[in-house]
DNA sequence: GTTAGCATGTAAGGAGTTACATGATTTT
DNA sequence: AAAATCATGTAACTCCTTACATGCTAAC
């Protein structure tokens, strides 16, 4: 019933995308492809029974799908639950949430969530990297000696991403930090109470 | 059959890994969250099907697994098969071998691999990951009007983490040609010709 | 002798992709 | 009017994970 981690994030990534205005699923799925990475491209396999999940919660309506035998486009829109739903996600900032899955689908609607949200995202990510980085390093010495030159490489890079990433995370939570006293300067958007 | 990059890869370590030393199944699948990332853990649900399989190739052989009711420890091993399988795929280095899944476990066994290989791996890698970057930035463009600080800054920083995965590429491929003159010192290991 | 960790497996089910099937609309 | 692209869907299939089931072995 939790609609695994995966899923989830398409729900989230398409109630996101249809905050900015209606749209049919195949535009829909073009926009996702930008939100989700670039990279995992959604199919309609996946899009349109989605679709149907999130409509049958009510969280969006459907239009143009008309009694007529005519197949017509159907356009997507928010519900006002939907937006509830959407928003409450958004301000809850659960555990899942800087997950891999998550973390970028969250990230990419920071400007709809409050600062306290994004702190608590940004910092329970930078934890969990932490804590998954010095796993790493505790492996690799009891390693070490049975490893060659290549595999010691491959995994001094992937410490080295790892900790890269840290640095970013502790960046953009010091921004955050920061832009509290001179009030959303830095990095703009704050989020909207829940009025359009 | 061609049996999913996924499975192949894990076919592919597990030989790796047996090249080394026999192992039991338990003993292996802890060592395959080393090769496979220290992330995604193997699960028994996986592993023991792909050791069956491996069997039915005869690129290993079991022993331990007597005939008497009593269940005994499983010892895996090479075959003669199995070993010629292993460098084969190596040495072919195809296009498979640069893809997401498969290049950390390709790049993990480098030792084992030729020069040639290595360096074919590598420069498909780098131009896979550049024919990415290119298609991100094209569309980061496309996008940029109606993306907020947020959205633009997670696309920044992941452009700017292909880069950095690219210069290293670069790197090694730098330090593989140089490498080329003076013998195999900069990074140990050639390749064994088949013997052990 | 009992707990904890070593060790091997299977069966069911979920998740999502692929391939297919169809139709509308715009461009050439 | 043909071709390309927009657009919507489904069904089968593949793969993997989860949960379960079992038993051995060393330590306390």
């Amino acid at each position: 019933m939790v609609a695994s981690r995966r899923a989830a994030m398409l729900e989230l990534a398409i109630l996101g995308l249809l905050q900015d205005s209606p749209m049919h699923g195949y535009e829909l799925r073009k926009r996702l492809t930008g939100v989700l990475g670039a990279f995992r491209v959604v199919s309609y396999g996946s899009l349109y029974p989605c679709l149907r999940t999130l409509e049958h919660r009510a969280w969006i309506s459907t239009s143009g799908d008309s009694a007529t035998g005519r197949r017509t486009k159907i356009t997507y829109e928010l519900t006002a639950e939907g937006k509830e739903h959407f928003q409450a996600v958004l301000d809850r900032a659960g555990p899942t949430a800087w997950e891999d899955d998550s973390f970028d689908v969250h990230f990419a609607f920071f400007g709809r969530a409050s600062r306290d949200a994004r702190l608590r995202i940004l910092e329970g990510r930078r934890s969990r990297l932490e804590q998954r980085l010095d796993a790493a390093r505790t492996e690799a010495k009891e390693r070490r000696e049975r490893a060659d030159a290549y595999t010691a490489e491959l995994h001094r890079h992937g410490l080295e991403r790892e900790e890269r990433e840290i640095r970013w995370l502790s960046e953009l939570i010091e921004t955050e930090r920061t832009a509290y006293s001179n009030a959303d300067r830095t990095i703009d958007t704050s989020a909207p109470p829940d009025t359009d």
